[in-house]
DNA sequence: GGCACTATATATAATTG
DNA sequence: TCAATTATATATAGTGC
């Protein structure tokens, strides 16, 4: 993907490996993301080096991160005997597992609802941004990110729909200001509780 | 990636989501093997769900995963608190501020551009005054007054060009009339969108 | 050195057998 | 349902500020 076609090998180049990266990095959290959005599935990407001080990671909720591993451990038992995974088979019965899933569906989803309701508090104001617990601010990038994207999309289409809805409807609901027009319809979401 | 754009939620479809599930858990795999190698550093990937039977892990050496995992921990203390973590609360403070100003750009520059294009619709008559919204009236004396400044401009320079271009050219589209001899071509306004 | 952009390689959603 | 193929979306290597 790219200029040329880059062979798999130690980029020797130090300032073009931290590039790579930077963008590559960036390319596996999202896909993680996407991974877990479509198929409602517990993932989890870690990557560090020494060179880069911060480790990227998704989800970067540490909270999430430690219950997909502590949950991968206690399923497929990483690093335990063989005897250890039968105590655990006999001690979690099906209907167990099925509610804990059930459970983290929910969870997972619930989050990121959460994540786009903060942005919407962050964007219009109604929060500032030392409200936010450090451990959401990586997943709320993303959804500033997401945000962002659309809102570049809506511009590049803009000169198609001149007379657009939302800009010229006089029964609008203009309160918003221009967050309703770019937006569109700026609402809480629902958040999931069942 | 594929032949339509995939939305972003949870596929309905149990089959099609089984298979973007094995395709895409596959390359997730590759690009954080690639990412390890390239850069050099410690990548994990964990993908594991209810519906498949294996987990997705790479690397698949499970003391590998273990010695990284347990290694980051260690790095980043996984729910500690230290210097370390308090280092990076602060980077990724540092990069929701730069996402936020940058969004804060963009709806400016969405703004100016959006009354550039009321302008134009006002003033060719595709839209009238009542239709502009309360909140714009402001902004949008701005960009008439603007305006009027570049035609007076133009007006004042008029005799200097007799044979202008866009007035005089037979294959012109005069639709727009005098508008366009003053404005020059009236289009929209391309949006920019960063 | 970092950011925006562009050309190209890759990943993957449909489709087909 | 799968495997192979194809058409497209996306990721990203290089480039020019």
């Amino acid at each position: 993907m790219g200029r040329k076609k880059v062979k798999l090998a130690f980029i020797e180049n130090a300032s073009s490996r931290r590039v790579s990266h930077t963008k590559r990095s960036h390319g596996l959290a999202k896909k993680t993301q996407e991974m877990s959005v479509l198929c409602d599935v517990d993932a989890c990407a870690i990557i560090y080096g020494k060179d880069e001080q911060v480790p990227v990671v998704w989800p970067s909720s540490e909270t999430e991160v430690r219950r997909i591993i502590n949950n991968y451990k206690s399923k497929y038992g990483i690093g335990q005997s063989s005897e250890r995974q039968l105590d655990q088979q006999l001690l979690l019965n099906q209907t167990v597992k099925k509610t804990q899933e059930k459970l983290a569906r929910i969870q997972r989803k619930n989050r990121e609802l959460q994540m786009e309701n903060m942005a919407t508090d962050i964007m219009t104001g109604k929060s500032t941004l030392d409200q936010v617990a450090p451990n959401d601010l990586g997943d709320l990038i993303w959804v500033l990110e997401d945000r962002m994207k659309a809102i570049k999309y809506r511009i590049c289409n803009w000169e198609n729909n001149s007379n657009n809805p939302h800009f010229l409807n006089p029964n609008a609901n203009h309160g918003d200001g221009m967050m309703e027009a770019i937006f569109g319809v700026v609402v809480r979401k629902r958040i999931v509780v069942s």
